[in-house]
RNA sequence: GCCCUUGUAGUUCAAUGGAUAGAACGAAGCUCUUCUAAGGCUUUGAUGUAGGUUCGAUUCCUACCAAGGGCACCA
């Protein structure tokens, strides 16, 4: 962060000097270590500020209003011109700067810089924090599984993803708040208790995910009823407007017993995943204050539709939206409305800079239908709204079922990737606790960065059999790095090699260089996937240096007391421990000592 | 029909308008009496199509093709 920062003032001033204005600064990392560890292409965008007005005849013509002139030179002889300059004033971490291809400006480091730079990771056991979000106060809400559903894949993907973006603005000084908002009302609801009145309460003696599992196959069952049978959708029906009223008392019992079974397997379900929130919301708490907004607003944001509806036309202020209801002809609030019940309250609870909403982009279009007529009823609290939508799991195959052929849904696929790390280790030397624990952690980290390690807007392709990757780009690729680096620093404990820097004069390998040169990037990496609400920059980061560290493992003896190199060595493998540790937190991984 | 999102190796994903488009899986080969082989090292192979803007386009714009989502009483 501070050398990025150092770099770019050093060339504003120097561009000052020469008489050049540049609005911006792109300092960026070349993509191979060989071509410096800064780059600029500063001179490609000077040479054309620095154009100046005449004739036709030079390259490229006239453009936007800038006509490019030949007495600018080419870029490649500005780089040079600036280098020239830059060399001046050399600061001591800066080895070299040269110029290269067509006219890029690339800045080495010295070997000083990074052993330094290594020495600053061990002393801060929080690094990679920033300041991007100092004092704010965030609430995140995520997850949002309701209650008499299963807990399907896109929750475990809601889930993984907010609970990440949670950790990674908190490490950029937000205060967090994590919410979950739960579909305690709605015709899922009654679809359920349709089938369980028909069935009956399950057994006493089951488990709560047993019981949860009964009520997500009555909901299944439920559901299909309604689409096929008259009689059964007027039923339904029914129990719906009375679960809203809790006019009926055997209704209330069965529905107070599922939501609570229910919502105790979804907390079980959290232990797992490692995720805890401070806010339950639930739409029937929400659904009569967003009612009472309609209606306040009713005839002026809102109007009446067919048969008594109440509806807002967003495509009135907005071309690109739609119509869509708030209060349907029977009175009931829909979503729409719970929701602008929701963020009221949420205003309400805690004074927030921002609330951030992840779900899935299903949800992207009428959440602009929604942002739009809270922008008309309290636009301060619209202006702190930010929704942030991630893909949705298809499946690869067409195939519904896991290997045993149950549904599948988040919980199974949870359990299956835990199971199977559980065979994997097996015949390991561990306790059946240590292994049970290092299952979980490794068959949990397998699925959560199988969603983490690409952009989250992008639909992920879900295919059971390869979904969960134990090797290559993977998360137990990355808890491997860091247990296998771990064992290092017990043997260097053992062998009694404290981590040092005494360097001397000897240079350290090319090796070496590759993952010093990686490792004090992790700031930057963070900070860029705070801005950009981005996971997986640190998931590749990661994987980065994981690759780095294990070459450099696979090459280089670390402990051995003859070598004056290994403290040094050890050193390095601390820090690696230190930024993976970090960046699997982030994650929301485990970093298991063994495995 | 309209509105969003997405098209990159055989497959799954990367690449803040820059340099030789990176990985992983798959396939072929090599590598454990050095610290965990869930590892390491080789080899193989890609920007949907057609234009445009730009010194430079996977990236921005337009059209087309293809996939996913959304378009009034579900959430």
């Amino acid at each position: 962060m501070y050398m990025q920062e150092k770099i770019e003032n050093l060339i504003k001033n120097t561009l000052k000097s020469l008489n050049i204005e540049a609005k911006s600064i792109l300092l960026e990392h070349p993509a191979d270590l060989k071509m410096g560890d800064y780059s600029t292409n500063i001179a490609f965008i000077s040479y054309r500020a620095l154009a100046v007005a005449t004739d036709s005849h030079v390259p490229g013509g006239k453009h936007n209003g800038i006509i490019w002139a030949q007495k600018a030179g080419s870029p490649y002889e500005l780089a040079e011109k600036i280098v020239k300059k830059l060399n001046k004033k050399l600061p001591l971490e800066i080895l070299k700067i040269e110029v290269a291809g067509a006219g890029f400006i690339n800045f080495y480091l010295t070997q000083d810089f990074f052993v330094n730079s290594i020495k600053e990771i061990l002393e801060n056991k929080n690094f990679g924090q920033n300041n991007l979000l100092t004092g704010k106060k965030i609430m995140v809400e995520y997850t949002d599984p309701n209650p008499f559903k299963p807990f399907h894949i896109g929750h475990l993907m809601s889930n993984t993803i907010g609970e990440s973006i949670s950790r990674i603005i908190e490490f950029s000084g937000a205060k967090i708040i994590r919410a979950n908002y739960q579909g305690d009302v709605g015709p899922h609801v009654a679809k359920a208790i349709y089938e369980i009145i028909k069935k009956g309460l399950p057994d006493k003696s089951k488990s709560v995910s047993e019981s949860a599992l009964y009520i997500g196959e009555c909901y299944a069952k439920g559901s299909d009823e309604y689409d096929n049978n008259t009689d059964a959708k007027k039923e339904i029906d029914l129990i719906n407007k009375k679960v809203y009223d809790r006019s009926d008392k055997s209704i209330n019992d069965i529905y107070d017993w599922g939501k609570r079974v229910t919502l105790d397997a979804f907390e079980e379900i959290y232990k797992i995943l490692g995720t805890s929130f401070n806010y339950y919301f639930f739409e029937s708490v929400m659904a009569p204050i967003g009612q009472k907004l309609v209606n306040e607003n009713s005839g002026k944001i809102f109007e009446k539709g067919d048969e008594g509806a109440v509806i807002f036309h967003a495509e009135k202020h907005d071309s690109k939206l739609h119509t869509r209801v708030f209060i349907t002809s029977q009175g009931l609030p829909t979503y729409e409305t719970k929701e602008l019940g929701l963020t009221k309250t949420k205003f309400e609870k805690e004074s927030l800079d921002m609330s951030v909403v992840i779900t899935a982009h299903e949800q992207e279009e009428y959440m602009k239908v929604v942002s739009k007529a809270l922008e008309m009823i309290n636009p301060e609290i619209a202006s702190k709204m930010k929704h942030i939508v991630h893909g949705m799991m298809r499946l690869a195959t067409g195939k519904m079922s896991s290997r045993k052929g149950n549904v599948i849904t988040g919980e199974s696929l949870i359990l299956e990737s835990c199971a199977e790390i559980l065979e994997k280790i097996k015949d390991r030397n561990f306790t059946d606790e240590e292994k049970t624990q290092i299952s979980k952690d490794v068959g949990v980290s397998a699925l959560k960065y199988s969603i983490l390690k690409q952009n989250i807007g992008g639909n992920i392709i879900y295919d059971f059999e390869k979904s969960i990757s134990f090797e290559g780009d993977s998360g137990p690729y990355l808890q491997y790095s860091y247990a296998r680096a771990n064992s290092i620093l017990e043997k260097a404990k053992v062998e009694n090699i404290l981590p040092g820097f005494l360097l001397n004069d000897k240079k350290s390998d090319s090796l070496t260089k590759d993952i010093e040169k990686l490792l004090y990037r992790f700031p930057e990496v963070v900070f860029r996937s705070s801005k950009e609400f981005e996971p997986h920059y640190i998931a590749n980061y990661l994987v980065d240096i994981a690759r780095a560290y294990n070459n450099y493992y696979g090459n280089t003896k670390i402990i051995d007391k003859d070598d004056a190199m290994s403290p040094y060595k050890v050193a390095l493998t601390l820090a690696f421990s230190f930024v993976m540790k970090n960046g699997l937190y982030l994650l929301g991984i485990k970093a298991p000592e063994r495995m």
